[in-house]
DNA sequence: CACTTATTAATCAAGTTTGACTAGCCCTCG
DNA sequence: CGAGGGCTAGTCAAACTTGATTAATAAGTG
């Protein structure tokens, strides 16, 4: 699973509709271009994709407001709800070693009735700990783990890896059921998409380079 | 930078010449197929790309020894050596966030000089930290780090995930300088692949299922 | 006003990745 | 003996990602 769809499909749920250059914008905004596949080819793709598996309706709109070739606005049908709300149970609840869906899925996770959020994440940890068991069971042979060589490391990377994700993932837990954040049903919702017109404080060519290589 | 071509070359390189059925063998051994994009499609793929870009010779060989259509033998070129040890010294110098790159460059790191190997690691440590300075910074408003709502778990997670990558590498770090493993130029080095007709214990149908989702 | 430069909103080609499929050969079971 | 299952080695189409490029308009400049 890629966090392109999920980002896309949340940008233009926010809106309720939106063109193309937006969704872009409201990733650009999010810093999803810098940790994610979300580049500007890959975003109208899943805009066209999506529209063509009927998750998005796609409007023909005349001349844009600012310049450049005409836009098509995007409206999310009900199937886009529904599939945005499975692409983030999944990627909250499964251990998918990928920064980004996660990263993603945590941007939308207040989408969901608190209870949930936390009932995903418990599912996550129960994954964590069979994965974690069985990396040391696949790499533990006969002979003993020196056996390995360097190879070794490599395990040992990735229960490092399945720790920490534990250990970040209990936090995020504790905190959600401490009463943190607004959650589905539970008032305003905290928003973060640009709105029309309003400048975007972190583009991306700006002087507040982000992510690693 | 994806995995494939650093695992692709590294198989070819340890046999000196080898067909596309023993790549995919190889990495199915080394538990690749779990934890990268390497399967048969990419693999083949790989090796015609890299044929093309000189970084392998092909060789048309008659009807296997064991059946099915003849193989194509590819040996590995003086610039393939040259790309697999450049492609090894970026992935562990750099800070990818994209576990799958950094796993191969682990099972390969002794294909460097020991202090070679400990240099590209500590300029790993150094964009780790650069990186992580940078998340901080880029996720500390003006209204402080309230203003964000839950959307300062992101940062939270790349943060933690940042401090386990930095005790991960001083961890392997220390491991080296401490005389693990033998290196390049010190003595017989340890070789992880199937010689010719040896069964592979961890084959893909195997009941040892390994990694997640 | 004509001419250059910037910005906005896409599109395109090239390269990758995926998952399913083909086709030859061997072995076994009835 | 021959039908089917399984292994070997690989191909293929479809989807996805990337980076460059295009087109349309707006804004500045002499």
């Amino acid at each position: 699973m890629s966090a392109i769809r999920l980002l896309v499909l949340g940008a233009v749920k926010q809106h309720g509709r939106a063109h193309g250059y937006q969704v872009r914008n409201d990733l650009e905004y999010w810093g999803a271009h810098e940790w994610s596949s979300a580049k500007p080819g890959s975003i109208y793709h899943a805009l066209k994709q999506m529209a063509k598996q009927g998750l998005l309706r796609a409007d023909e709109i005349a001349p844009s407001t600012a310049g450049g070739p005409p836009r098509v606005e995007y409206e999310i049908t009900e199937a886009g709800r529904a599939e945005h709300l499975r692409l983030l149970r999944e990627a909250l609840s499964t251990y998918d070693q990928q920064m980004d869906v996660l990263s993603a899925a945590v941007g939308f996770v207040v989408d969901l009735p608190r209870a949930e959020a936390v009932e995903l994440l418990r599912e996550r940890l129960r994954g964590l700990d069979a994965w974690r068991t069985s990396v040391t069971e696949y790499y533990t042979p006969e002979g003993g783990p020196g056996q390995l060589g360097h190879i070794g490391e490599i395990m040992h990377l990735w229960v490092h890896s399945a720790d920490a994700g534990r250990a970040w993932t209990l936090g995020l837990i504790e905190r959600i059921e401490g009463g943190a954040y607004t959650f589905a049903g539970e008032g305003d919702p905290f928003v973060g998409v640009l709105a029309e017109g309003q400048e975007n404080p972190y583009a991306t060519g700006g002087d507040g380079e982000t992510a690693g290589p």
